[in-house]
RNA sequence: GCUGCUGUAGCUCAGGGGUAGAGCACUUCCUUGGUAAGGAAGAGGUCAUGGGUUCAAAUCCCAUCAGCAGCUCCA
């Protein structure tokens, strides 16, 4: 077998190699910095491992360890060592599955049944110390197929029977692959990394969690064991950073430190005080909120918090998500609900008049607050909670405006996210799934109009082919926060359910009665839940526009409290939120106090200088010492910062 | 809801079958000090709640509630 094969390299040139050649060896044919890269190689489009021979012509691309692809394989490898050394840990542990993932925080995870030896978080260092050791040996990941018969043998020999399950899982004609590193075995389609040793020293073992055997939750519970891997050393390094980073923004311990919110706990879980630090932030965030959807032309209106159980059933809210609302209470012998929503108040106001065709569209908002019961295990800070303000409105539109109406809502939340200090957007378009309600035709009107209205806005979207509510299309806008991390928060939504089961028409120009289009959206998405995000989006540290206190004076000693006091005062009177400090502490322990822990935009020290000129020392929490500035100054300065919202 | 872990002072946590400790915060006093912690004293807790075991429970057991991590879910 001489036979040669003609390798088709990205810049355009062939390579005719014998047939058989791995991956490694073309790499190494290449050149020597790409083979010590290499991690895998991609075959006519297909991710494949290096150690494989190529047997027929292709067009080829190695696959670098610093490339997503490259890192997704490190990563799965990375996954069968973790599973190698928590068997070498627990040797009766049976293996379920480790893939690799694409989340934030972690690379890859191992599900593991560790039988009544249950891990602690004692075990993650030597777990991270047995892959290191792993790595250290450099053994070779070797392919193997077996048939159904010998796999399933092997898999028992090793008393893997979550493998079996897999195993049975697998559609005839299938190739049954395994992966061997030395003792360990693993059955798996790779790719793999060449050998343990190419997975480098930039691995982690990070966190342990419980997961159902197939994500089922009437199954048995796993221990998932999390873990990362990057291309190097430095990579892993930073990650670490960035999680602590997260962890000192946690919301949850800000709410805390800050004097923000809390939660009633003990006293109903899931349901929010706003303290009066938090108060404020929301006060401002209302009030832009408002003013820009007055400016927008929306009419803001006010709904209830109960209604008879009728509403709900009507809406259809009581069939479908029963389970998810709070029980009813009895009045006057009718049952009465707590909202979950607030369309079908909306629903109501559109119904309480005949509405012409000359009155649409509509656009309706109001900052509503719903009551919805969420499972006990999902509730976490802000962010998921069970009574909560949506920042909704709801649109009602004739046919013809339906292009128009789209575009301007899309542009109107950009806008408002830009406010908030967000410049990164991940787009989405959730079409028509299988079960719907709803003329196809106007789901293929309002997709296009959606799909219209975000190719317009310039920037990137995917498609969720499938992925809408059973009662509309929609498009949802996730934000990027200042640790790279994503949230979703806006929704654009068509409902083409509502308008029917209330029966809502307008009299056309011709005098027949239309259904007209109804949209339903959300900006923020809870004040709750955004007011999360800001918290950890900045830190804590709210830019002065929303910044609960945007200054304080501190008195260097004692004579100088009654300036500080003064100067506060007055600037308070012009509007803006001045404290001061007149304490007997340290001028070092006021800046660390008001500026580092209380992270307050600025500070403005008041001593013998200061008092003398009538002036302040003032210090901005970014930029530094400003000198002395007059309070005037001082004043213009918040004023800018507060109308920029910089 | 499921699995695991946790619940001790306002916060962070130590302790642990014989009726409670630290640091920070707080109060008072001394100090009035110029840009990331001045000093001293004091006050503060039915050890989440309800049961059980025990001569004795904050400590061990069970249940409930709440919180944490993940899973599942999220109109």
């Amino acid at each position: 077998m001489n036979e040669t094969i003609k390798l088709t390299l990205p810049d355009g040139s062939v390579r005719e190699v014998p047939a058989g050649t791995t991956g490694l060896e073309l790499a190494a044919g290449i050149g020597k910095g790409l083979a010590k890269a290499a991690v895998a190689i991609k075959v006519d489009g297909h991710v494949r491992s290096l150690q494989l021979p190529i047997d027929t012509d292709a067009t080829v691309e190695i696959v670098t360890r610093d490339t997503p692809e490259g890192l997704h394989v490190i990563r799965h490898s990375a996954a069968h060592v973790l599973a190698d050394a928590v068997k070498r840990l627990r040797p009766h542990a049976k293996l379920w599955k480790g893939p690799a993932i694409d989340d934030p925080r972690f690379g890859f995870y191992y599900d593991i049944d560790v039988g009544d030896e249950p891990l602690s978080n004692e075990d993650l260092p030597k777990l991270e110390e047995l892959m290191r050791q792993i790595v250290a040996s450099d053994v070779p990941f070797v392919y193997e197929e077996r048939s159904r018969e010998d796999a399933k043998r092997l898999m028992a020999e090793h008393g893997e029977v979550y493998k079996l399950a897999t195993i049975a899982k697998i559609p005839d004609g299938e190739v049954i692959s395994f992966y061997h590193s030395g003792d360990f075995v693993d059955l798996c389609e790779g790719p793999h990394v060449p050998s343990t040793g190419r997975i480098g020293k930039g691995i982690a073992v990070l966190s342990l969690a419980g997961a159902h055997f197939e994500g089922d939750a009437g199954q048995k519970m796993l221990t998932r064991v999390y873990g990362h891997a990057f291309a190097d050393e430095k990579s892993m390094a930073e990650h670490r950073h960035k999680l602590e980073e997260a962890q000192k923004r946690d919301h949850r311990r800000l709410g805390i430190d800050l004097d923000l919110f809390s939660t009633m706990g003990e006293f109903g879980a899931g349901l929010v005080l706003w303290h009066p630090k938090g108060g404020f932030v929301r006060h401002k965030m209302e009030e832009f909120w408002r003013q820009e959807h007055l400016k927008g032309g929306y009419d803001i209106v006010y709904t209830p918090h109960v209604a008879r159980s009728d509403l709900w059933r009507t809406s259809g809210h009581l069939d479908f998500y029963a389970d998810s609302m709070f029980k009813g209470m009895d009045v006057d012998g009718a049952d009465y609900l707590l909202k979950p929503m607030n369309c079908p108040f909306h629903v109501q106001i559109y119904k309480s008049t005949r509405r012409s065709y000359r009155d649409l569209p509509f656009r309706w908002a109001e900052l509503g607050t719903v009551y919805r019961y969420e499972e006990a295990g999902a509730l976490h800070g802000l962010m998921r909670v069970r009574g909560f303000t949506q920042d909704d409105a709801h649109l009602f539109v004739r046919p013809d405006q339906l292009d128009a109406e789209i575009d301007r809502v899309l542009a109107f939340i950009l806008h408002i996210l830009r406010s908030f200090g967000f410049e990164q957007f991940e787009m989405n378009l959730s079409t028509k799934p299988e079960k719907s309600v709803g003329d196809p035709k106007d789901w293929a009107t309002a997709e296009a109009a959606l799909r219209k209205a975000l190719e317009k806005s310039g920037l990137p979207f995917e498609i969720d082919e499938g992925g809408g509510a059973f009662y509309g299309p929609k498009i949802d806008v996730k934000i990027r926060d200042s640790l790279g991390r994503s949230w979703q928060c806006s929704t654009l939504q068509l409902d083409f359910n509502l308008p029917e089961r209330f029966d809502l028409t307008f009299v056309d120009h011709d005098g027949e009665r239309r259904r007209p289009f109804m949209l339903h959206r959300a900006l923020l998405g809870s004040l709750e839940r955004f007011f999360g995000i800001l918290i950890e989006h900045f830190g804590g540290a709210f830019p002065v526009w929303l910044a609960p206190v945007q200054a304080v004076l501190l008195s260097v000693g004692e004579r100088h409290g009654a300036y500080a006091e003064k100067v506060a005062a007055e600037l308070r009177e012009r509007g803006f939120r001045v404290d001061a400090d007149c304490g007997a502490d340290k001028i070092g322990a006021k800046i660390r106090h008001h500026l580092w822990q209380q992270k307050v935009p600025m500070i403005a020290v008041c001593g013998d200088q200061e008092v003398e000129h009538g002036t302040l020392a003032v210090r901005d929490r970014r930029d530094g010492e400003l000198g002395a500035l007059t309070p005037d100054q001082l004043a213009e300065r918040l004023a800018e910062l507060e109308r920029t919202r910089a």
